[in-house]
DNA sequence: CAGTGGTCTAGACCACACT
DNA sequence: GTGTGGTCTAGACCACTGC
């Protein structure tokens, strides 16, 4: 970043440093409109770019705000305004005293950040943890539907998991759920078996993929016979099926899941805002 | 807020004005836990009080962040940090160039912010707007849960809505709902049938009770008879059922709904991150 | 043009965690 | 004590709105 004069004013340098970075030419903005980015935002896509070329794993802690100031040639309260956002996505985690961090799954403190199934009485606690079971892992060309919401190809290479989650020794969950072949390469029963915790935290440990935020479409349906007997009600007995589509950095998806979950003793919570 | 000494430092100066709001004794804390507040979050509990007290009401412009730098005795970035949270919880709306605004559900922009059910295929602007029909609407003594739910005392007053909500003529929505017989005297079917627009506009504009926030409970259920032949269903047929207690400022709960939504054509839309 | 919110900087001090 | 994030201030300039 050239800077031919130090700047007689503080802003009249942050400007030089922003237009150094998103336009290239040294004035006239030709276009109608000249996509003004705030500085915070491109530190925010810096940082967004050593996270997604994995930098700084999921756990690891980042570089001082600080130091980040130094490298991007900014002041502290830029890079501070781009971690606050970071940190509002869930993707950094900031602990006084001690440094800001990769956001992980694997915290006991967020290890259901995406299930919002609870108990009706009581909390997750109580309940105990959940019981998982792989019922199958396989290795199959995508179907059109798995394609589309992945992202990928008719008949490029996916894997279908089916598990069931109980708690309490009460099969609650039944899910059907497909990764893309490519980032997940070597997932099978064994590895998904022999892991505790957290689906998405093997994600992130064994495959690097780190889930970022999830859309879900929810409806009520009647079980049909088969997930009836795996989930031991009656057929035709009420299931909250919950479709989701979850993304990685940068917006891509990287898992579609269809589960049914038992309403009988649990409820999905939301919180509106 | 007495300032003695014009202060040599400026951090000097604002840790007397934070001390000075939240401690009465000049010095020597006694307890174990400060409770240290920043000076921020005290201006956000003020202009909350502001916003509560109804000096400001929904649309309303409130004073620029330099008058109330000036009020407050803070610098202009202590209120913009303060206004800066509020408007992240949707309290308050910025508007570059014109001014901070109170939120309200009347904007076109935000009239469905608190319901989630979205049409299978296209948008909510494709299928036209909601046709509400008043089913019934009463005054009476509160049951124990819905009394519960409010925080009310059993047999207080509250009012009791039936309503149906459609889409394209098809009867989708089916609810519930008490209201606390205070904040709402006066409410009729009347009321609700000539209002066009969302209900919680309604609130705002006519019993000045602002809906900030909610929580909900799904599950899946099926339809008992009244409920099927209200919305045009077989009985048996999965629902969604959403249980909400919505809150206004201050996390007072100031409605219970309960609502049976067909999801054959719709669903319940949500953003996990 | 003036007024508003939005961005950026520089520097000070506070609260917290580790050593 | 040192280093981190957290708070606060003061002042400058940018971008937008409306007179």
């Amino acid at each position: 970043m050239d800077q031919t004069t130090p700047a007689s004013s503080p802003m009249a340098n942050a400007a030089d440093k922003a237009a150094s970075i998103s336009d290239a030419g040294p004035a006239a903005p030709t276009t109608g409109t000249p996509a003004f980015s705030p500085l915070y935002q491109q530190i925010k896509g810096l940082i967004l770019q050593s996270l997604q070329a994995g930098e700084w794993k999921p756990g690891d802690l980042i570089p001082s705000e600080l130091e980040l100031a130094g490298r991007f040639r900014v002041s502290q309260g830029t890079v501070r305004k781009a971690i606050d956002e970071l940190s509002a996505d869930n993707l950094l985690v900031r602990r006084q005293g001690k440094g800001t961090f990769v956001a992980t799954h694997s915290e006991q403190q967020v290890q259901y950040r995406f299930l919002r199934l609870e108990p009706d009485s009581g909390n997750r606690a109580s309940q105990g943890p959940a019981e998982r079971q792989i019922l199958d892992c396989r290795r199959l060309r995508a179907p059109a539907e798995v394609a589309r919401m992945l992202g990928l190809r008719s008949g490029e290479p996916v894997f279908e998991v089916r598990r069931v989650l109980s708690f309490q020794g009460v099969p609650t969950i039944l899910e059907d759920l497909w990764l893309p072949g490519d980032p997940f390469k070597g997932l099978s029963s064994e590895t998904l078996a022999n892991h505790q915790g957290a689906m998405y935290a093997l994600f992130e440990s064994q495959f690097g993929v780190r889930m970022v935020r999830a859309n879900e479409k929810l409806k009520a349906v009647a079980a049909d016979a088969e997930s009836a007997q795996t989930l031991g009600v009656a057929p035709g007995f009420p299931l909250l099926s919950v479709e989701r589509v979850a993304y990685t950095y940068n917006d891509t998806p990287m898992e579609y899941r269809r589960g049914l979950y038992r309403t009988d003793h649990h409820h999905y919570h939301n919180e509106l805002s």
